[in-house]
DNA sequence: GCATATTGGACTAAAATGGTCCTATATTGA
DNA sequence: TCAATATAGGACCATTTTAGTCCAATATGC
């Protein structure tokens, strides 16, 4: 199924660390809370600053913070910072660069497709993430089977038990 | 943003051109028509038979065909074949493997996002596909951005004007 | 038997991913 | 001004994944 990457999943965990905190956290701060390797949260860090979602104060007692209210930070708007605004597949741009029409009649689905995961993905906002336990905007019924369910064999969970990185 | 990879992308494309084709097509004849080269039409068509999506016959006059209506083939299944059952984050499993709670608040809202991307999925047959100028189940208000809009510099389409894999 | 096909797997090259580290720069406070 | 604290921006590498090819074995129809 579709995934994101480790990164992107490490960058919510970060994302959310700073919306608890509401002071300005040095990327240490975020290490030693989330348990991610320092390295890789200044890399996230950096990321995140540069697409605005977060914001930086050099020097000392400098740091990051949101730039934005939670609620006004949509899981979309993660992944694109993170995974940049890749789609879901190549040539679902507006259908410029794909000459091949007689193959790519599946193209146009999967456009639709992509429009529907993003609606998906802009209807999550970083408060809900904060707070899952919370209603949810996107309730629906159980699906017979989620993918989710039929994962068992993980060795290491993604943000495992062990500090940082191995 | 999301995507998928782009042998799934090709075996959209080939499930695609089965639908079309009401006979039984050898992988020789998918690949002649569908631009794609031959070797990773036989790879594609494999995975798809071992995962139940179609059918072989071997030998002589052989060849692959749906094993269901193509109106009872969802877009999800077919990721399902071709990328396996990985959910969206390692660890959206029934949250037994991830143990830093803590951290992982982030997590439960992953699930979700999972659910309902994997529900849209759910609503796309690959009748759908076949036909994409059709009403569609997905139809949502433009969103001002949809990922697919900002690329514009791909050097190559996925589904190219050049005959095979180069 | 022979031509036609699928089956299963090995194999390689290229690209993406995950992770680390180094130097430069900005800010604060003594 | 100096020292400590931070971010900025890359370079860099190991590993994994992906994409693509190829081969020997087996099954079927004529």
């Amino acid at each position: 199924m579709l995934r994101i990457s480790k990164l992107t999943d490490y960058g919510t965990v970060i994302l959310v660390h700073l919306t608890r905190q509401a002071r300005l956290c040095p990327a240490s701060d975020v290490a030693a809370d989330t348990g991610i390797a320092l390295p890789t949260v200044q890399k996230l860090l950096k990321t995140l600053s540069k697409s605005g979602l977060i914001e930086s104060v050099r020097g000392a007692e400098g740091g990051y913070r949101l730039t934005k209210a939670p609620r006004d930070i949509s899981a979309a708007d993660i992944l694109d910072a993170l995974e940049g605004p890749l789609a879901i597949t190549e040539c679902s741009g507006d259908d410029s660069s794909c000459e091949h029409e007689s193959n790519c009649s599946a193209g146009g689905a999967w456009q639709q497709i992509n429009t529907a995961i993003r609606k998906a993905l802009l209807d999550v906002s970083l408060a809900e993430m904060h707070n899952p336990s919370k209603e949810f905007p996107l309730v629906y019924t159980v699906l017979g089977e989620t993918g989710a369910q039929r994962q068992s064999d993980f060795s290491e969970p993604t943000r495992g038990t062990s500090k940082g990185n191995p």
